[in-house]
DNA sequence: TGTACATCAGTGAACGCGCGTTCACTGATGTAC
DNA sequence: TGTACATCAGTGAACGCGCGTTCACTGATGTAC
């Protein structure tokens, strides 16, 4: 009946109740959307009372916080993995919008909590000390197509402005508005391609 | 004891309930935020039944549609203000972000039901022919800045880059992170001039 | 000018719902001796 | 190796809550004659 139950006779103990509880919420995420996302429809999709997750989350908040984390996590792997597959200093700078973006919208839902988590917090959910976060990933990029040649204020601000414009191409893209322009471009990859190779930002710098 | 009562010993008929409960909703959204716009906080604040609502709204989400299109027909209000407040176009273009992001700053919770209702419907809340739209108002001010040496296609993607950037900013420029970052530029608004700046776009695209 | 009547715009009680959280409980597991 | 016992990780019933919406109603208003 449920997704997360396995077959024989599921024992009292469930193993890794906490993972399933993650596997769950996004399985209800994908399906119902966010405005779904109650602790107890997290419970039920995981097969289990709704009284069980608080042996593993303080409270609802702390479920989302770490639905939250995880995502933040995953859209940073997608970003390295897009970044891995190009050579070229444009292209690289290109492939982690373009990955940025295209993670939000093959997680439409997900991208809103881990956003609205962000919000209500001031900050992104801890990364906690991870190795390299994504936003130094984006400056990195952003010196390599630079050729080293930019001041340290200028990196910060074009990696905010970067930041912000694959945010707001993430959260406005879907509009029908533009279904005209991504049909003359041929194709939503072109269309963000597009519009985010528009903010060019050091090269005006650099010569202004 | 509320807001929109006026003195008077209230008639049974309010005057303009649909006017009262537009402006209850913003008093509520201010108050206690986005996800406090019941439809009975609503009433409760215009001191009417829960019921009296459905006399000038279908249900919830077109009353939370109208708060939406308001919010929007404000925000262009404000952008038109900036506007005719520069002459220089550098600067009204960079006036005209400004002014984006700080109403945004100003009506959080506005701001973000406006968002959510737009993205409910893949597109912003009907303007049904107004005169001219926020978005026409950016690219006629990136025209400017352009001197007119600007095709309609870099144009358009151009126009949809900045307000990518100005969503964006508007959504994540409150976070800690960037306190530091402020400080060293001199408040808030130095912050939100120095990341729209580096947009920089057409000026790379030119002699690109 | 008065009156009958339709329509409008409220009331307030009630509906069923899903929610977050708490509680006393119990089955399963691990550890000390 | 066996056993007593503490601890862990579940159950399921119950709590109070605010919600959106419906309903029969009634007071106020406007209009036709």
């Amino acid at each position: 009946m449920t997704t997360a139950a396995v077959a024989e006779s599921k024992p009292y103990h469930h193993g890794d109740l906490r993972r399933a509880l993650l596997d769950a919420a996004e399985a209800v995420l994908v399906r119902e959307g966010p405005s779904a996302l109650s602790l107890r429809a997290v419970a039920r999709e995981a097969g289990v009372s709704p009284a069980a997750p608080y042996h593993h989350f303080k409270d609802k908040s702390e479920l989302l916080r770490a639905v939250a984390m995880e995502g933040f996590a995953r859209l940073k792997l997608a970003m390295s993995s897009a970044l891995a597959r190009e050579t070229a200093p444009e292209e690289r700078r290109s492939a982690l919008g373009v990955a940025y973006v295209e993670f939000a919208q093959a997680n439409p839902a997900l991208y809103r909590v881990m956003y609205d988590c962000a919000r209500n917090a001031d900050q992104m959910p801890d990364e906690h000390g991870e190795d390299v976060s994504a936003f130094q990933l984006v400056k990195d990029t952003l010196t390599e197509v630079a050729g080293g040649q930019v001041s340290e204020l200028d990196l910060e601000l074009t990696a905010i402005a970067s930041w912000c414009a694959a945010h707001g191409l993430a959260e406005i893209s879907k509009f029908e508005k533009f279904k005209p322009l991504k049909d003359a471009l041929g194709g939503e990859r072109a269309f963000l391609q597009g519009v985010l190779a528009h903010l060019g930002v050091m090269a005006q710098r650099k010569d202004g």
